[in-house]
DNA sequence: ATAATCAATATTTTCGAAAAAACTAGATTC
DNA sequence: GAATCTAGTTTTTTCGAAAATATTGATTAT
């Protein structure tokens, strides 16, 4: 059954759920989200279930077909272009106004999640991009890059653009050839923005964009320019 | 009762409803969102209105507060200026994608929309920018600036950015002592963007800047750096 | 006096059934 | 053959009641 904190509500523990189950392409993109196998899977009603995913429409992971239920929201080219061009402006702009607001306790915790993070990487070995707690510590690593920056408005669209962008991501680590060694990249970043130097904002844009350009040559064959494939929960 | 385009959902009509009346201030910023009284406005019931407010948390244009309901989101100080630097941010951007990428068709679509919203101000005297149909061509006029620039993600986050900020602007017509002349500004605007100055970016930027700080000046008393008044629906 | 407890009431959340709409397959018409 | 119609089935949406939770005011304890 379904755990929730006091005070909060079994919808927003679905909501979580089934994000993290888009995100993290349990729920395939482009999936026909069905009630009768959502209910199955996640043991609550078709109201509770409507609610969590008209959050996810709003949040763009999903997409409403008017009378005709939802869809995991697709993947495609585009999008991923789009995405990356929208994440290269608001992660430059948010890194860009922490380096000019922060103070001690931010770069402390910078350093501390690059610490967490790269022990990580020692503990996994050669193929730690694959694991989701790395990708947790990824995660927060890049975020208190940005924390300082003093906008909760930007701040929140950073982080839903991050998921989306982190979707694909995760469907190209299969077919990772080779990685760039982003321990040394992320290091020089770190460093950058310790330094307060403007190259860090040159840096993470070029960081973001590279990481594009190489899911799309490793994965791109999965997106097309207007997926739209209906294919069932993987249950 | 409600009515809605074939295919579309009863949901979707509320949605809306209830979009337009928090962005029209119907429902103050503030108020806490009861159901019997949601319930007797819009003819729908809880589940349904559940749903639209879902999405509405999802927009920021609503706040949930775990098992104690919703409220119309409040205003305050701080999130109308961290949504001007927001807002600068896309809107600079997106103009400048605009200009990079707009054709004869965007062009056109600018001079037309712009002659409507001056036809309106002529017909509508002194105090146009009291009137709702004014607005509705304002917000056209701005869109058409920047419809070009060839990023529905971007463009996304923008409509949002516009709305929220257009609540505020409503909030402080009531207020005006003195009205800057936009129309002349609008017409710079239009003529920097057609010629593809960058000036143009400048120019939108100091605009948005601008009407926030006379928003601040003549209706800041309006607004806290906590609101979070509770004042039951207007209705 | 203030703080804690408790019961009654009000409100919110969730449920599952009814109503509405979409889908499918077979029959009919051109 | 393709297009249209129809009835039955499936799926989605909406409804309103039951369950769960929060609120309120009275009572008791310190």
């Amino acid at each position: 059954m379904t755990l929730k904190p006091k005070g909060e509500t079994v919808g927003s523990d679905i909501l979580q759920r089934m994000r993290e189950d888009i995100l993290g392409c349990t729920l395939a993109p482009g999936t026909k989200l069905r009630f009768e196998a959502l209910r199955t899977r996640y043991d609550v009603s078709f109201s509770t279930l409507r609610e969590a995913l008209a959050r996810l429409v709003a949040e763009s992971l999903v997409v409403a077909h008017g009378q005709r239920g939802f869809a995991v929201a697709p993947v495609s080219l585009d999008d991923l272009r789009d995405l990356t061009q929208a994440r290269v402006l608001l992660e430059c702009e948010v890194l860009r106004l922490a380096m000019e607001r922060g103070n001690d306790d931010w770069e402390a915790n910078i350093l501390a999640s690059y610490h967490r993070m790269e022990r990580s990487q020692d503990r996994l070995g050669q193929h730690y991009y694959l694991d989701a707690k790395w990708s947790t510590l990824h995660g927060a690593f890049h975020l208190a890059l940005v924390q300082a920056c003093g906008s909760p408005i930007l701040l929140e669209m950073r982080a839903q653009l991050y998921d989306r962008a982190n979707r694909y991501r995760r469907m190209s680590s299969q077919f990772r050839k080779k990685w760039r060694p982003k321990e040394i990249e992320h290091k020089a970043i770190m460093n950058a923005v310790l330094d307060r130097s403007p190259e860090a904002v040159t840096m993470i844009g070029g960081h973001i964009q590279e990481t594009t350009d190489n899911v799309i040559e490793f994965a791109g064959h999965m997106f097309t320019d207007a997926a739209e494939d209906s294919t069932g929960i993987a249950v």
